[in-house]
DNA sequence: CGCTAAAGCGAGCTTCCGCTCATGTTCAAC
DNA sequence: GTTGAACATGAGCGGAAGCTCGCTTTAGCG
């Protein structure tokens, strides 16, 4: 049981300051990095006492903890349903859902996923973070499953890291690093480049019968 | 003006002393995080006094700008002669011995990589990574031009910067995350989507008209 | 209104970290 | 040996960050 959590806020005020506390986190985190996000400075952007801070978060990493939940919630709301309409298209047209959708869940608060990038994760961070891919993971596992039936279990857990790799490392790093590429040029790069995996590129399986 | 503080060791006895204070940042920072990387801490695990450690750094940013500065030191070390053997091989050779360096050079001090992507990057630590990277972008631009003269120089950053991408964040995250993926797989695989974008899977240009 | 509990406050306590400096020790050159 | 520079020491300073707690204010309710 881990409800280290203060106080459940149980009036609308109360409801209020742990919104305006939880979106000032956000704002100074990306504004002003993690060092510079104290508790004071925080409570402060909300127009709060530091006091009032800890009636309903039980220590700065709680807080911090939020905010990131809050982010990911954010990102699948945009990204989930893309996958879904994603199972529902053939499998480029589905690439293109879903990185489309990826895209725009980074760039839509492109300085707070920098923020919590650049965060020092604790191993609860890791968790949400994990999972997240997870759940990720299992529609593309799904997807690949069908469009490859010749697949065993073990390639398509292969296959599927790989895809979910691709989805997420480079439109992060396309929105963190800001590269002079237009959006839609990277776009259809990354497609090609997941759908070559998707589809299977090199034909049937290439695995050597020598492990070593 | 901000001086270098530090001092230059000039007998034996204090170049050792560096080096231990340096291994030992390296070695704190890999196996307990940053926030427990603290002076004191580091100084105690070189087996030296906290003021001897600022004789030579002038603050623990500086020590830590170090030791990311040796890392990349032996990252390149391995890295630049793949590429230099790779400019005389065919592009699909190369690409495999690139791949293969950089997952030789990011496995073999893989907690340290860990520590260093975790910790909080101040502008100096990031400026250090970008000028790494320039240097690579370099040699694979120089590649890529030499094996598709069809394309223009926008072309060539835009291929050259995803192939820099691929060839980083991929083996990065295999490295840190530890699927359950044989190495050579991974390299097949790899390996064949960067072919893949390399040669230009898609034909010649395909870039629109309009420019939006 | 009067009462209770929730909500809010903020000065300041505790802890710990980066860093210093007065002092002692080793080394190299004479 | 003597001397001065380089090297090393470590107790402790200054300050900041996380967090507390006694107190006040507000909301809800009969």
């Amino acid at each position: 049981m881990v409800e280290n959590r203060r106080r459940q806020p149980q009036q609308e005020r109360s409801r209020q300051t742990v919104e305006r506390i939880v979106t000032a986190a956000a704002r100074v985190l990306e504004r002003e990095g993690d060092r510079a996000a104290t508790t004071n400075r925080i409570a402060a952007e909300a127009g709060v006492s530091p006091g009032s801070l800890y009636q309903y978060f039980a220590d700065r990493d709680d807080l911090l903890l939020e905010v990131t939940r809050r982010y990911v919630e954010g990102f699948e709301a945009r990204v989930v349903p893309a996958l879904r309409q994603a199972a529902r298209e053939d499998v480029v047209t589905g690439i293109v859902t879903v990185v489309g959708a990826t895209l725009d869940a980074m760039e839509e608060r492109a300085p707070l996923l920098r923020a919590l990038m650049a965060r020092v994760p604790g191993d609860r961070q890791e968790e949400i973070l994990r999972a997240l891919r997870a759940r990720v993971t299992d529609f593309v596992f799904a997807s690949t499953a069908r469009h490859r039936p010749e697949l065993s279990s073990v390639e398509l857990d292969r296959v599927t890291w790989m895809l979910v790799e691709l989805a997420q490392s480079l439109p992060l790093r396309y929105v963190l690093d800001a590269p002079p590429i237009p959006r839609e040029v990277f776009v259809e790069d990354t497609v090609r480049l997941l759908a070559t995996h998707a589809i299977g590129a090199a034909g049937g399986p290439r695995v050597d019968p020598g492990a070593g």
